[in-house]
DNA sequence: CCTTACATTTCGGTGACCTAACTATTTGGA
DNA sequence: TCCAAATAGTTAGGTCACCGAAATGTAAGG
């Protein structure tokens, strides 16, 4: 199960073993996707696309942004969905280019589904910390992600 | 960029905040190797193959133990590995089954320009924060491996 | 010897992407 | 007004990283 850089990490410097853990947190959601895989047939991609749509029908290529992929793979996992009817696409009545996509019932029922297996898994793992020490790994967690929010931010700004 | 988990988590309990905070430490993962795609042809999957075999030959089937991948996926890797010179496969006198991979001077070049561009990713994102809380960050993760450890163990026995 | 066990590879998928090229609309001038 | 450029989405063709099942070759124990 270690990655490359846990491993790597662990033979190196100090700081490194920190990174070497931090990889290793990856394992926990290996583990609560695994976990939903035998619940659900959703996968976690398809799901992320579905979440999207949760409030309202979406343009295709803002669903693509949403997404983080490209308007082909989007596509790809639209067809896949609206295969299995949990999406539907529409047409946008005052722009005939674009595509809206929409939650159908069924996979508003999928999604709900799919967000309380995934909720257990990984809560089944937080569980075996005593409250201290979990309380402790989220103050951490904060420092960790506000030092890469203020990373992000520069390099944003550098380009 | 957000993940399915990420959002979903920003919604819901407390627990499920932890969770959320778990997720986004994935940011640093992919930055850093983004980061790293630039610099180097061998991509992390191939990498952490290599990594494994840094000390000495290894058995193919240990080898993809290690890498957490099934056995005909280790083979494709090494394959590849092997077509770029980086890899190279070896008899065990001992059993004619098995086979050894071994780095090559090649491949160990490689793997070190791989680690220094990767190292160089993490610790630009961590040398953000001060000691302090670098050493709280790092307890806090090592209490969450451990429970992660702990849960694959049981996981593992009850099958 | 011969059967069973083991180590690896081959084969035939799948999922999740990507880039480039294509189709159908819209829109902004000349 | 009409057409070229821009825009939205899809199709086509490719890659990478996997997986399970079946095949191949070798070892070991009765």
């Amino acid at each position: 199960m270690p990655t490359l850089v846990e491993r790597h990490v662990a033979a190196k410097s100090e700081d490194l073993e920190l990174a070497g853990l931090l990889l290793s947190t990856l394992r926990i959601i290996k583990m609560a996707t695994a976990a939903n895989k035998e619940h659900s047939h959703v996968s976690s991609n398809r799901a992320g696309v579905m979440w999207q749509l949760r409030e309202r029908p979406m343009r295709s290529g803002d669903l693509a942004q949403r997404c983080a992929m490209t308007a082909p793979a989007l596509t790809e996992h639209v067809d896949s969905l609206a295969r299995d009817g949990l999406v539907r696409r529409l047409e946008d009545p005052a722009d005939r280019r674009v595509v809206l996509v929409e939650l159908t019932a069924q996979g508003r029922r999928e999604l709900d589904r799919y967000s309380e297996v995934m909720k257990r898994g990984v809560a089944s793992v937080l569980a075996r910390l005593p409250a201290d020490k979990r309380v402790r790994l989220r103050v951490a967690l904060t420092d960790l992600n506000d030092s890469i929010e203020a990373m992000t931010k520069e390099t944003a700004n550098a380009r």
